[in-house]
DNA sequence: ATAATAATAGTCAACATTAGTCAAAAAGTT
DNA sequence: AACTTTTTGACTAATGTTGACTATTATTAT
């Protein structure tokens, strides 16, 4: 009962895809003319939706033949992946991308949904709302690493 | 029987919606337009009267496509026993006291021991690492008291 | 080979579309 | 009168849409 924006229709249509194939590969101008929007709206899409944070990587070619591809990836299993993410998060990272993690750490059976929400509760930003945003989102960085740091060496 | 304002009729409306659908999404316009107020008043509809404490959670995003979700949630049988906690805690709390009351939560079967030490690593001293130990444990009161909040009601 | 051209995808900023905040004014209560 | 609650609207913030311009790669012409 949700998406009432073109954004939210493609990034429905494109992870039905991804959940049966793990990965696909798109015609930025084809997916546009299909929804009836400009192409750099697929951009949009990817950049809010398909993100590291979200557990997806993109690449892309450009010229004759040219693609984007999207493939799901599993955050806590592949080292690399992690490495990239806690690099992402670096000193500071906001409510949003926060949530996205902690979500795609749900979405790979890493974290119970309850577990999710309870950190999701601790890193909100009602919770941690500092007179300075800027301190809010160091100290949400820091949560949000300890618990990645928590999830690595298990109990 | 409520008043006559427009805040109790709004509240009303909605709340009988809710007795039916468990949840309801909104937006918050068209609501306005509904009952012929400005737009700002659903806010204040929904912060003075579909609050936790009431057993309501709600989110909502901007932008094209926005809207208000409201959802009415099952508050569970110690959510009274989680208030008192709360007005306890107070505006600080240090490590050794949260870890205390965790650790009872665990004991109790509220939390599981994963879901402990999660909480735990969120509030530890080496995480919040403030350089003044009163704004620290204000931090932690915030993120124990929204923690415990979520604890109030399931998924 | 090299240069020109075609065929892609990327970036960025302006504009559009929502919801949130805050404090003053108005209305209601004690 | 003093205090609390409700109403209002100007301003802010977040998110989505669009298109002109740029960058990269492949293909074709010289």
């Amino acid at each position: 009962m949700q998406g009432q924006n073109i954004s939210d229709i493609i990034e429905e249509y494109l992870k039905r895809i991804l959940a049966d194939t793990h990965q696909i590969e798109i015609k930025r101008s084809e997916i546009a003319q299909l929804f009836n929007c400009v192409p750099s709206q697929i951009n949009y899409v990817i950049n809010t939706r398909f993100t590291i944070q979200n557990g997806y990587i993109v690449r892309s070619k450009r010229g004759g033949g040219g693609y984007i591809r999207i493939a799901k990836v599993n955050l806590v299993s592949d080292a690399d992946v992690l490495d990239e993410l806690i690099a992402v998060i670096g000193d500071d990272i906001n409510s949003a991308q926060a949530f996205q993690i902690i979500q795609s750490l749900f979405e790979d059976g890493v974290l119970t949904r309850k577990e999710a929400n309870l950190v999701l509760a601790a890193m909100d930003q009602r919770t941690l709302a500092f007179e300075d945003k800027r301190i809010e989102n160091t100290v949400r960085a820091r949560i949000l690493i300890s618990i990645l740091n928590r999830l690595k060496y298990d109990d």
